[in-house]
DNA sequence: CTTGACGAAGAACGCATGTTCGAGTATTAT
DNA sequence: ATAATACTCGAACATGCGTTCTTCGTCAAG
C-alpha cells in the first residue's frame, strides 16, 4: 500500500511515541499493549508488540518484560524534575538589587518561576537560585529588556573571569548586568551588546557582585493569546 | 501495640507514598499492589488495598479500578506541567527559516528545550509549538543574541498588530525577528530595541510570516561551572 | 464482658495484559 | 519467477495483578 522503508521512525512507530506520551501525562501511568493498538489503529496486539520490540532497539523506550504497563520513555526520564525559583523582586538600573536572604524559599516569594533542570548548569543543586524580573529598558545594553526575568545564582560576592554577573555600583548608585574581567587598574564591566563600550572601575571603587546571570527568560506574549 | 489512631496520615501512609513516587521516578511507571506490600513491609495485598482506599480519600492518589498499575500521585507534576519542544534548527539572517512539518515532533529533533507550561501562553496546546537556536549576532536589533533559544508558535502566516514574528523576505533573502504591524502602505517591521528604527516593508514585497514568537531563553553558562 | 471499629493476613477468584505461534500479504532483492 | 524481508493479523496461552471473602487480634466504648 504505502512506502514504509524509512530508515529511521515510520508513520507507526511516531504515533506510538505520541500516544505513550500523551497517555503518560493524561493518566499518570503508561498503556497497555491493547490500548496502544487501539489509539494507533492497530488491530493485532503482537504487531504493537513488535513496533515496541523495534522502538526499545532505537532507545526510544525501555520495556520491562512481563510487567503490565512496563513501557517508558526514555527520553522523558532526564526532566523529571524542573525547579521552582522564587522571584525576589524586580531589577532596577537606579536601585540596589534586592537579593533573598538565605533562608528564602520560594513558598515566601509571591512569584516564582519553573525552569527545567536540563536548562540550567548541570550542578546547581536549586538552593542558591532565584530570579529578578527587569523594570524599565535600561538594561538593553545587556541585551536585556523590560520584564524579562533573570535567573541568577548566589554566589558570595565572588566572580570569575568571563561571568556575566549583577553588580551594584554604589558609588554611582546603579545596577547594571555585565561581564566581569578583572584587570590590573580594577575591573572592566563588558556590556552583552558587542557594538557597546565596556565600563572600567576603578581598583578602590565599591563594587557589589550581587550574583551570577545563568538565564533569561523573555516571554513575548504573557498575556494575550 | 503501636499507636495509630493519627488523625492525618500514619506511618504506612507515608511509606506507600512515598514508594509510589521513588517507584515512578525510578520505573517510570506505578507500582502494583503487591509491589508496595513489599516494599513497606505489608504481607497482604487486602491491606495495601486497605491504605490505597484511604489515600484516596484523602485525595492524595487517584485510583483507576480495574487497571494494572492504575495508581498516580495526584501532587506528581513531573511532565505534566512541562513541554518538550523541538528544536527545529538554527535561524540564521540570510537564509530561510526551518519551520517543522506538521507532524513534526521532538523525537524527530536531535535536541529539545524543556519548557514550564506556567512560562507558555495558557492556550497552547504545545504541538504548535518549536524552537530555533539563534546563529549569529544579526538579531541584535531583536535583542537576541548568538545561541539564545527563541521558542515559536506557528501561525499559518498570519499575525496581529504588535506580535513579534519571524518573517522570511524572499526578495532581500533575510530572516528577521521584528514587532509586527500592518499598516496603509504594507508593513512595520519594528525592532524590540527601541532605539533602532523600523523596516518599512512595500504592499507588494514578499513577505513570509513563518511564526510567533513567544519566548526567548538565554543560557549564558551552559558548559561551564 | 460484649460489641464494634480498626488493622492485618492469606487465599481464592477472575479479568487484565504480555507472549507466542501459525499464517497471510506486500515489497524488495536475486 | 523465486526467494528473502518486512509487516500484519488473529487467536490461543500463561501470567500479572486487582478484588473480594473469611478469619483473627487489638482496643475503646457501652
Amino acid at each position: 500500500m504505502m512506502a514504509r522503508k524509512a530508515k529511521g521512525l515510520g508513520e507507526r512507530h511516531k504515533k506510538i511515541l505520541k500516544f505513550l506520551e500523551s497517555h503518560q501525562i493524561r493518566e499518570g501511568f503508561p498503556p497497555t499493549i491493547r490500548e496502544i493498538g487501539e489509539a494507533t489503529d492497530i488491530s493485532s496486539t503482537s504487531v504493537v508488540n513488535y513496533y515496541l520490540d523495534q522502538l526499545e532497539k532505537m532507545g526510544k523506550i525501555e520495556r520491562q518484560r512481563k510487567i503490565s504497563r512496563g513501557i517508558s520513555l526514555t527520553e522523558f526520564s532526564p526532566l523529571r524534575d524542573m525547579f521552582k525559583i522564587p522571584v525576589a523582586g524586580r531589577i532596577v538600573a537606579g536601585e540596589p538589587i534586592p537579593v533573598p536572604a538565605s533562608d528564602f524559599t520560594y513558598f515566601d516569594a509571591e512569584s516564582s518561576v519553573d525552569v527545567a533542570r536540563s536548562l540550567l548548569p548541570s550542578r546547581s543543586d536549586g538552593d542558591e537560585l532565584f530570579a529578578l524580573e527587569v523594570d524599565g529598558d535600561s538594561m538593553i545594553d545587556a541585551m536585556i529588556n523590560d520584564g524579562d526575568i533573570v535567573v541568577m545564582k548566589s554566589t558570595g560576592g565572588e566572580a570569575k573571569n568571563g561571568e556575566m554577573v549583577a553588580v551594584w555600583l554604589p558609588e554611582r548608585d546603579e545596577t547594571t548586568l555585565k561581564y566581569f574581567y578583572k584587570e590590573d587598574s580594577g575591573y572592566r564591566l563588558q556590556p552583552a551588546n558587542p557594538t557597546m563600550d565596556a565600563i572600567m572601575i576603578d581598583k578602590d571603587e565599591a563594587l557589589e557582585i550581587k550574583g551570577k546571570v545563568v538565564m533569561v527568560i523573555r516571554q513575548i506574549d504573557k498575556t494575550v493569546i
